[in-house]
DNA sequence: GTCTATAAATTGATAGAC
DNA sequence: GTCTATCAATTTATAGAC
């Protein structure tokens, strides 16, 4: 028979948001009860609130995780030319979607299911996010190396087609990670008008 | 007082898929009640089952009219030169994402909340509109006018880039429909070497 | 920390009157 | 075609035992 008391919490605590994760990204959030988390993290539904005080918070705290992951991960170096500091971005960003499907599925696709003061602070991490990039195409406009319409709606547009790739990448597909990064870099360097 | 019975069909029907898509669009499929629907229309819960079998059928209807109106409504024309194809597919891709985001939101991220004959009948015809895009990029790397790596990577990052459009597109915003085509036509055409 | 049990509300869908 | 009423199942969350 398997265990029906005791406590795991050194790992039910993680084990909960990964499955939480899997399941918000897969099914979204409103069509995944408290009841299917806890059934697959194999405890009973109660367990789940010693862990978070209620299911909006634990789809918030992913969602703020996962950019302060992504704000933590990224790290710019100025000094470097900006086509260099491009193709580190997008190298990174591809990495970084691709090691994190889920979460990165999630934070675009649920935002609409935060409440308003949840959803005000993920979308002020995902401006510093961009702002990391605008900063980028500013300095190569203003290098010479880039020819950039307007910086803003560039960066958003990158960010999406870069994204994207999370929509069909599977892994052991046609083409390997080092091979995509390479197609995509030549996409974005093609855009931005170097 | 307001009316409690009646037949108002001939406004009814179309009212519940208006009215369905918008609240999908914004809460998210699973996140919406039949009541919550029915009552932005005006009726009671009951009556939407005069329209349509269940939930279910209802974004499946939804999703399958938004595919076939977007397959029906672009015209190519195979004669003319690739980057003038390719300028008019993005001109008409962006334009008719700005007039249905709200089908266009639907479309890509309630896939999962299809059933499995359903969803390959909306990945089927997603896949052909896919097809008309790379058909151009296969088209203009033949002819010299476009330097591609990988016209099918090509294909997916460059509708994926267009439709970014619907994640920050406010009506009376900075820029009007024109120059935002604009923008992202530069992109495209800096993307595909051209 | 986890369980069992349950409260209170909401869900998709149906039946039958008009 | 729409309403009222309702069923059976499911939901989030809590209380109290261990």
């Amino acid at each position: 028979m398997a265990r029906t008391q005791g406590s795991r919490a050194h790992i039910t605590g993680p084990l909960i948001r990964d499955t939480a994760r899997r399941l918000f990204a897969r099914h979204g959030y409103a069509a995944v009860s408290m009841r299917q988390i806890a059934a697959a993290v194999g405890v009973q539904a109660g367990a789940l609130y010693a862990y978070t005080p209620d299911k909006q918070a634990l789809l918030r705290d992913l969602l703020d995780s996962h950019m302060q992951d992504l704000l933590d991960a990224w790290r710019d170096d100025p000094g470097a030319a900006p086509l260099a500091r491009l193709e580190r971005f997008v190298r990174f960003h591809i990495a970084f979607s691709l090691d994190h499907p889920d979460a990165v599925f999630l934070s675009y696709m649920e935002l609409r299911n935060l409440e308003p003061a949840n959803f005000a602070r993920i979308t002020a991490l995902r401006g510093r996010y961009e702002a990391a990039l605008e900063a980028i195409l500013r300095d190569g406009v203003a290098a010479g190396a880039m020819r950039i319409e307007d910086p803003k709606l560039t960066t958003l547009a990158l960010i999406a087609m870069l994204t994207g790739v999370t929509n069909w990448y599977r892994e052991g597909g046609r083409l390997d990670r080092d091979r995509i990064v390479q197609i995509y870099w030549g996409l974005a360097r093609g855009a931005v008008g170097a």
